[in-house]
DNA sequence: AAGTTTATTGACTCGTCAATCAACAAAAAA
DNA sequence: TTTTTTGTTGATTGACGAGTCAATAAACTT
């Protein structure tokens, strides 16, 4: 039975399953042997193919960010204004995909993982850092200087806003956080550069 | 040696023992004997005063949003001003105390708790709830009527900073995330109503 | 004083699980 | 065709862990 070229399928089937058993468990309480045999295959192959079970996690974690990131460039590319720019990675970012269970128990438990894991934690930096830069080539020619912090802030928001869906009894209202999120940026839009007083 | 009375403190202890276990390790991946051994007794006297480790883990929950509600009451305490009763909160959120290990894990595994466990669930929305409302108590004698949709942006920043400042490499910020929040808050209110557009 | 409630633990049950290994099969290389 | 590489699994190891239970002891009740 052994067809050659077999490991880039296997793998590749175990970081979805991976992905599949954290959603539906919703925690990282997720056996070697669940996740195999989603993948349809043994355990010792699992083992075989990837080192370790955090091995596994960290893949699968290359992988929602790698889904994400071209979601938003697809989101991207066919912006042609600044402002439409920003406003595709905000509604990407709030896009029913990343509201799926699995995508959910990704994010959350990735994070959690990344408080002691230190690759995990370096790809939680990619993707905030990738999520800034985005932001910032469609927020310099509306703000300027502002971007800066423009972006930092609304990065900050898109995360929290997300949480807060996730979170929230009942169904997440993606669009509802889209909304709130353009509010944020159409207030420092309208807003000139002042002093920081309370 | 029995002395009677026990119960109460013992069950602090192992709330207390509970939440410095999960920081130790960054994850729900506690042993009952280990909180136990922390807190100075055998495991079976754990499973003796909590049902289970879901208990305790709910426990500890309640716990650390009682330290934090305590703090926001306090700071809140002192507030003459709208603006400072704002601020207040804004300040107590992003607290030292609220970026200790044992802090920051109990929150990140909380959030995933919440995934699975209803009443964890509940626990997150009562925490939200309530951030909401003390941020309304101060907006709406600024804003009137757009007190709602702030104090929901708000509460959201507030979580996604917080999010951010904790896994940026390095040590956390509170002061500078507390300061984007501000900014949030004065860019709204230097913003008259207006129209969604993009 | 006898009985009850509260405190406490060591030992145990029953289960799980990550990781390893020996062994087998088929394709490719020599 | 022998050898090596790649794919694959059942069985096993070695360890750990949640929750139960019987037993012991001090305090409080009647």
């Amino acid at each position: 039975m052994p067809k050659l070229g077999m490991e880039p399928i296997r793998k590749d089937a175990l970081v979805k399953a991976t992905i599949t058993e954290i959603g539906r468990t919703g925690s990282l309480d997720v056996t070697v042997s669940q996740i195999a045999k989603r993948a349809g295959m043994s355990s010792a192959l699992a083992h075989h193919y990837f080192g370790s079970k955090e091995d596994m996690f960290l893949a699968a974690m290359r992988h929602i960010m790698t889904i994400y990131g071209a979601e938003v460039r697809g989101a991207l590319g066919v912006a042609q204004t600044p402002m439409a720019r920003i406003d595709a990675i905000v509604v990407a970012s709030f896009s029913a995909a990343n509201f799926r269970r699995e995508a959910v128990g990704a994010w959350l438990n990735f994070w959690v993982l990344a408080q002691t894991v230190p690759q995990a934690k370096r790809l939680v930096a990619v993707y905030q850092r990738r999520l800034k830069s985005n932001l910032l080539v469609g927020l310099r020619p509306l703000v300027g200087a502002r971007a800066e912090a423009i972006a930092e802030g609304l990065g900050a928001l898109i995360d929290g806003l997300y949480l807060r869906e996730v979170l929230r009894p009942g169904a997440p209202d993606g669009a509802a956080a889209a909304q709130m999120a353009r509010d944020y940026l159409s207030a420092h839009l309208a807003t000139p550069p002042q002093d920081h007083n309370l």
